[in-house]
DNA sequence: TGCACCGATGTTTTT
DNA sequence: CATCGGTGCA
C-alpha cells in the first residue's frame, strides 16, 4: 500500500473516483505517525477547500494541534506567503499587491494604448494569454529577447512590439509593488534559483512533498517542486492523465507522464479501482476516453453496483433544457427522498448557468452558481477592494486608477493621463507624484490640484487608521467616508440598492474573516491578510457545503467533487467540445478528458442533454448533438428523445481515409433536424444542405466534393473559396479563403463545410 | 470635465 | 446579451 511508503520519490496515477485524497490524506497522517515533524510537510492541493478538508480529516487522525502547522494550500496561496517573507531579497515591498486577470487586462490595455498601438490587432486579452504563458514556461523579458525564434513569431503574427509591451508590463508590475498570478509561480522560481540559501531553507524545511492533481502543474509549478524536493527527493505527486484538463493555462501533462524520467528510482502505484460511482458510468467513462491517444495505460474498474443507465436527453431549446433539468431534479428528489445538495448541473461554459438559473428559479429549487462573475469580481467589491488595496500599497496603480474618480470627485481622464505620464517621466509611483503635485505644476489647473490633494489626504488617513485597525475597521471607514455608499443611495435604482447590500455582505465578510484570523497563533487580522487572502479565494473555497442547494458550476470547477446525481448541459458540437478547441488533435482530447471528468463526477446517475437550438448572443442558433455523445458505447445508454429520430451513426462508418484509425472522429450529424417538434416559438431553421438525403455518411460527401476552386460554407468563419487541397488521411488540409475573415488552414477531419453551389 | 447614449464586439475553461 | 470604449453634447 502507498501509505506505507516513507521515502523516496513516488507517484500515484490514481484513476477517477479510486479516493486519490484519500492516499494523501493517510500518508500525511502516516508521516506524522512515523515521527516527521508536520512542520516539514508540504501538501500542494488544486483548491484551498481541498486544502482545507484535507487538513481537518488528519487533524481527526493525528490531532488538530498537530495538523494545524502542516503547510498545504494551493500552489499559489502557499507561494505567496513565501514571498511575502522573502519579498525583499527579490525587491518586491512584503505587502506586494496581486493583480487579478482583470487587473493585468486593464494595465495591459492602457500600455498599448499609451503606445499608441492598434487595439485590433494587439488584442490585450491575446497579449495577456500570451504574456501569461511566458510566465508559466519561465520565459522573462530577458529570455524572450534573447530568443529570435518567439520575437520572429510574434513578428509574423503582425505584433512586433510584443516585446515592447511584455517588459513595460513587467515593469509597471514591479513599479506598482504587484505580482500576477503568474508572477507567484515564476518569482518563486527567481527567489530559488537566485538565492541558494533561500532555496536550501526550503529544501531543508519541506522534507516531505506532496502533489495532487499532478497532471495540471505547469513548467514553473514543476520546476519549484522539482528544485525543493532536489536535496531530499521525499516527493509524492498524485494524479490522473485522464483528468488533465488545464492545458489553457499552461498544464503540461508530460510531467506526470514523464516522472520516471524525472526521478529514475521512483515508485509507482496505480489506483484503478473506483469506489465513487456505478458500472455503467465507469464503462460509458471508459468507452469515451478511449478515443485519446495520448495517455497512460489504466483499466478503471469497479464492484458498485450496474446502476442505472446515462440518459440522454433532447431538447428543443435551452430554455427547456432547463426545464427538463428543473423538473427532473423534483422528481428524482420526490422519487428517491434525496436532498438538493445530491444534485449538480455542470456546463462548459459558465454563461450557461442562466438559463438553469431561470428554470431552477421558477421552480423554487433552491441552487448555488460556483464561479463564473464571482462576488469578489463585482464591480462595487473591487471598488471597495481598490481603497483597501491603495492603502497597503499606495503605489498600486490599477488600484488607484479605479477609485481616484469613482464616486466622480472631477478628476479626469485627461488629468489622469497626465498624472501617468509624469509617473514614468520621475520613475515613480502616481501616487508620489499626487504628494508633490505642488512643486510640479504640470499644468493642472488649481481646482484640480485641490481635489487630487483631498484624495491623497484622504487616503493618507485611512493609511494611518490602518496602524491601529483592523480590516473590518477601515473598510467600514472606507465605505463611509469615501462616498461610495452615499452614491449608490443617491442613485436609487434597484441595482444600487443590491450593490449596498452586497457592501455589506462584504464587511459582513471581513468580520468573519477576522474572527476566523484571530484563532490562528499567528495572524492579527490585518487588512494585508484578509487581501491576501481574498486575491486567491475562489468560490469553491468558500464553505456552506452544509447547506441544501443544487451545484451548478462549471466542468473545471467540478474536478475534485463528487454528486449522486449529475446534469451535464449543453452536450453539443461547437460547445462541448468547445469551438474555439478544436482544431488540433490535443485541443480536442483535452475537451474529451473534460467531459471524462464530467461524467466521472457523477455516483449513481448522470444524465446528458443537448438542444436543436440555443440562445447565443441572444440570437437562437441551431445546435447538433456533441461527438461525445456517439462516442460512448450505447449498451449504456439510454437515449430518450420526445420524437425517436436521435440516432447514431453506424459504429463501423466507411472508412473514407486510407488509414485505418481507432480514434478518428467521425462526422455525425444525426439526422434529428428533420421533425422539428411542433414546440412553440422554435423558428424553422435554415439547413443549407438538405443532409436529409445524403444517406448516413454526410461527411464523406462533405470530403468528396471537394477540390480546388469549390464555395463552401463553415460555421464560424462564413463563406469561402478552396485555394488548396494538402496531405492525406486524417491529415487532410483545405487552404480556404474566407474574405474578410481571412485566409485559413483547416482541417477537414474538424473542419465542417458545407459546399455552396 | 463629465455624463449619457451608441455601436461594436466578443464567450471557453481559472489561480 | 452585456460590457466596453468612443463620441458628442452640456
Amino acid at each position: 500500500m502507498p501509505t506505507v511508503h516513507k521515502d523516496g520519490p513516488l507517484m500515484v496515477i490514481a484513476g477517477a473516483g479510486s479516493g486519490k485524497t484519500r492516499v494523501l490524506t493517510y500518508r500525511i497522517a502516516y508521516l506524522m505517525q512515523q515521527g516527521v515533524d508536520s512542520f516539514s510537510i508540504l501538501a500542494l492541493t488544486f483548491t484551498n477547500k481541498a486544502a482545507k478538508e484535507m487538513k481537518s480529516r488528519i487533524a481527526t487522525i493525528v490531532g488538530e494541534s498537530e495538523a494545524k502547522n502542516l503547510w498545504m494550500g494551493t500552489f499559489h496561496s502557499v507561494f505567496a506567503r513565501i514571498l511575502r517573507s522573502e519579498a525583499d531579497r527579490l525587491g518586491y515591498p512584503s505587502n506586494f499587491t496581486i493583480y487579478d486577470t482583470q487587473d493585468s487586462d486593464r494595465l495591459i490595455a492602457s500600455i498599448i494604448k499609451e503606445m499608441k498601438l492598434d487595439k485590433d490587432v494587439y488584442k490585450y486579452k491575446q497579449i495577456r494569454s500570451r504574456i501569461s504563458s511566458f510566465k508559466n514556461s519561465l520565459i522573462t523579458v530577458r529570455a524572450y529577447m534573447s530568443h529570435p525564434e518567439l520575437i520572429e513569431a510574434d513578428r509574423e503574427a503582425r505584433r512586433p512590439q510584443m516585446g515592447e509591451i511584455y517588459k513595460e508590463y513587467v515593469d509597471r508590475c514591479f513599479k506598482a509593488g504587484a505580482m500576477d498570478f503568474d508572477d507567484l509561480l515564476l518569482k518563486t522560481n527567481e527567489l530559488l534559483n537566485r538565492f541558494p540559501d533561500v532555496l536550501a531553507k526550503y529544501q531543508n524545511r519541506f522534507r516531505y512533498i506532496l502533489v495532487d492533481e499532478y497532471q495540471d502543474t505547469n513548467q514553473s509549478q514543476y520546476l519549484i517542486v522539482k528544485a525543493l524536493a532536489d536535496r531530499f527527493q521525499n516527493v509524492c505527486v498524485v494524479g490522473d492523465d485522464a483528468q488533465s484538463i488545464y492545458a489553457f493555462r499552461g498544464a503540461n501533462i508530460e510531467n506526470i507522464l514523464s516522472f520516471q524520467n524525472d526521478y529514475p528510482n521512483a515508485t509507482t502505484y496505480r489506483l484503478e479501482q473506483n469506489y465513487r460511482s456505478s458500472q455503467n458510468i465507469v464503462k460509458a467513462a471508459n468507452s469515451v476516453i478511449k478515443h485519446n491517444q495520448n495517455k497512460l495505460d489504466k483499466n478503471v474498474w469497479t464492484e458498485n453496483a450496474v446502476g442505472e443507465k446515462i440518459i440522454v436527453h433532447r431538447s428543443p431549446t435551452d430554455g427547456e433544457e432547463g426545464r427538463y433539468v428543473a423538473s427532473s431534479i423534483f422528481e428524482y428528489k420526490m422519487q428517491h427522498q434525496l436532498h438538493h445538495r445530491d444534485f449538480a448541473v455542470l456546463y462548459r461554459t459558465n454563461a450557461q448557468s442562466r438559463a438553469m438559473e431561470d428554470a431552477l428559479r421558477k421552480r423554487d429549487i433552491p441552487y448555488r452558481v460556483f464561479g463564473g462573475l464571482s462576488f469578489y469580481q463585482r464591480k462595487e467589491i473591487k471598488d471597495v477592494l481598490a481603497y483597501l488595496r491603495l492603502i497597503v500599497n499606495s503605489k498600486d496603480e490599477e488600484s488607484l486608477k479605479r477609485v481616484i474618480n469613482y464616486p466622480a470627485r472631477g478628476i479626469g481622464q485627461t488629468t489622469i493621463d497626465k498624472l501617468v505620464v509624469k509617473a514614468k517621466e520621475h520613475d515613480c509611483s502616481i501616487f508620489e507624484i499626487l504628494e508633490r503635485i505642488e512643486e510640479l505644476g504640470m499644468g493642472i489647473n488649481s481646482g484640480t490640484r485641490t481635489k487630487l490633494a483631498n484624495f491623497s489626504m484622504m487616503i493618507k488617513s485611512f493609511q494611518v487608521l490602518n496602524e491601529t485597525s483592523n480590516a473590518f475597521e477601515i473598510a467600514d471607514a472606507v465605505t463611509k467616508k469615501t462616498g461610495l455608499v452615499q452614491a449608490l443611495k443617491k442613485d436609487g435604482t434597484p441595482e444600487a440598492v443590491t450593490r449596498i447590500e452586497n457592501i455589506e455582505e462584504l464587511l459582513n465578510g471581513i468580520k468573519d474573516f477576522i474572527d476566523g484570523q484571530r484563532e490562528l497563533a499567528d495572524m492579527t487580522g490585518s487588512l494585508t491578510e484578509f487581501l491576501e487572502d481574498v486575491a486567491l479565494i475562489s468560490d469553491l473555497d468558500q464553505g456552506s457545503e452544509n447547506d441544501d442547494r443544487v451545484s451548478l458550476m462549471s466542468i473545471h470547477m467540478a474536478k475534485g467533487l463528487e454528486f449522486p446525481y449529475v446534469f451535464i448541459v449543453g452536450m453539443e458540437e461547437d460547445l462541448f467540445p468547445s469551438a474555439m478547441s478544436m482544431n488540433t488533435r490535443s485541443e480536442l482530447e483535452e475537451e474529451r478528458r473534460l467531459f471524462y471528468v464530467a461524467l466521472t463526477r457523477a455516483e449513481k446517475q448522470a444524465i446528458l442533454t443537448y438542444t436543436q437550438s440555443r440562445y447565443r448572443w441572444g440570437k437562437l442558433i441551431d445546435a447538433e448533438p456533441s461527438r461525445f455523445l456517439s462516442e460512448m458505447d450505447e449498451a449504456y445508454l439510454d437515449v430518450q428523445t420526445p420524437d425517436d429520430s436521435y440516432q447514431f451513426q453506424p459504429l463501423l462508418n466507411t472508412d473514407i481515409f486510407d488509414t485505418p484509425d481507432p480514434n478518428r472522429v467521425r462526422f455525425k450529424k444525426p439526422p434529428l433536424k428533420k421533425a422539428a417538434p411542433k414546440a412553440k416559438s422554435v423558428p424553422p431553421r435554415k439547413n443549407l444542405k438538405p443532409i436529409a438525403n445524403t444517406t448516413n455518411t454526410n461527411d464523406q460527401t462533405n470530403v468528396e466534393g471537394l477540390s480546388e476552386g469549390i464555395k463552401v460554407k463553415h460555421s464560424r468563419f462564413g463563406t469561402g473559396i478552396i485555394v488548396a487541397i494538402e496531405g492525406n488521411g486524417n491529415d487532410l488540409k483545405a487552404e480556404i479563403d474566407f474574405g474578410t475573415a481571412g485566409v485559413k488552414k483547416l482541417l477537414l477531419r474538424f473542419a465542417k463545410l458545407q459546399i455552396i453551389k
